[in-house]
DNA sequence: GGACTTACTTACTAATTAGTCAGTCTTTGC
DNA sequence: GCAAAGACTGACTAATTAGTAAGTAAGTCC
């Protein structure tokens, strides 16, 4: 493992905000390179093509991920708390930053995108859609959350609902995040949060 | 009212398919002349700027919706009707297109978008919104529609849970589509359709 | 101290982009 | 028959794009 260096990391944070504000087809090499200080062809060194951007961004965010719900899958954990603790990730970061999760900031780029970025992006979702499941099949199973139907469908529900919501908070703020997450708690049959 | 030219209407139609298949920088103004074996500046005859032409397939699609719905706001029709006839279409052009409503097709570019294509992205969502709480308002009144809390959240939840399972097909396949409809339809408490 | 590697820069290419402008053909109105 | 309007084309511009190639300074290994 070699230490990242500091110019590395600077691109692929600069090239995760971009991504995820911008889509895919919305930034480029001199978007990255000015505010750094640094030249296009330095970006190039670090990730040959812009796809090898892109996919270093989607890794990172599975690992993200993955890091928060390894214990879970593993059978630890509780799964009220997996879901509450994704709905204010998803929610804080509409708010604070208005990005969008790798995989809606990707969505609409689709067909225009090289293979490899379209297979990290099902990585990505295939594992965020795992988990989700499992979160809904125990939480379920533990009577903890309430809703009819095959808990693959419910966690497909709930994910495409918090993509969707992200999109309707960029034209009409993030009240409209904020609402779909309160809907989405309360069609589980959670208590209501402070923030409702 | 001047009669639509044909060449119009084609170049329409057109980006109509790019915009919502690409989003609006993933397409350009040879994707769209080349095809209908027209020069660049054709297109721009009819439509001065790309921000015109992105707005004009916005305000098409809102006309589109507008027909649909404007009987049911003037207080006729049946709310179930209205919902299902939403859903089916949504899921068909999903399915047949793998298109995304224009809404979603410029949630990821949204920042890099002129004022005047947010704005008539807004008129359609709030007019999409509107008629989706009244939907669930009567639908629920009518003992038909079954859901807790405020209608307008459970509109916005329904149109995001729609647009973000046409991110997630993109990803996975139509099937993630239907299985978002259906589940939404099971939560509303309606029956099972054939397609489930 | 010489070879090699890392992390860049400068300078560039080829393609594509939205958009402009002057001219042309065709239809319509009178 | 002639003018005006409508619907273009051909030829262009200025900017931006991802990507490349050659060179260079600094550090590391032996």
């Amino acid at each position: 493992m070699t230490p990242p260096t500091d110019t590395r990391e600077k691109i692929l944070a600069s090239a995760d905000r971009l991504l995820r504000s911008y889509g895919f087809n919305g930034f480029s090499y001199q978007d990255i390179a000015r505010p750094l200080g640094i030249r296009n062809a330095a970006v190039h060194y670090h990730f040959t093509t812009k796809a090898d951007l892109a996919v270093a961004v989607i890794e990172n965010y599975r690992q993200l991920l993955h890091k928060r719900t390894a214990a879970f899958m593993a059978g630890h954990g509780d799964p009220v708390e997996q879901l509450e603790g994704f709905i204010a990730f998803s929610t804080a970061e509409c708010c604070a930053e208005s990005t969008m999760c790798p995989v809606g900031a990707l969505a609409s780029d689709f067909y225009s995108l090289p293979e490899d970025i379209r297979a990290a992006g099902r990585r990505l979702l295939d594992e965020l859609l795992a988990w989700m499941t499992r979160v809904c099949q125990v939480g379920r199973e533990q009577g903890r959350l309430q809703f009819e139907g095959d808990p693959n469908a419910k966690a497909e529900q709930i994910v495409a609902a918090l993509q969707g919501a992200r999109q309707l908070a960029r034209f009409r703020g993030a009240e409209a995040m904020q609402a779909v997450a309160a809907q989405i708690r309360r069609d589980l049959g959670l208590e209501p949060r402070g923030t409702d």
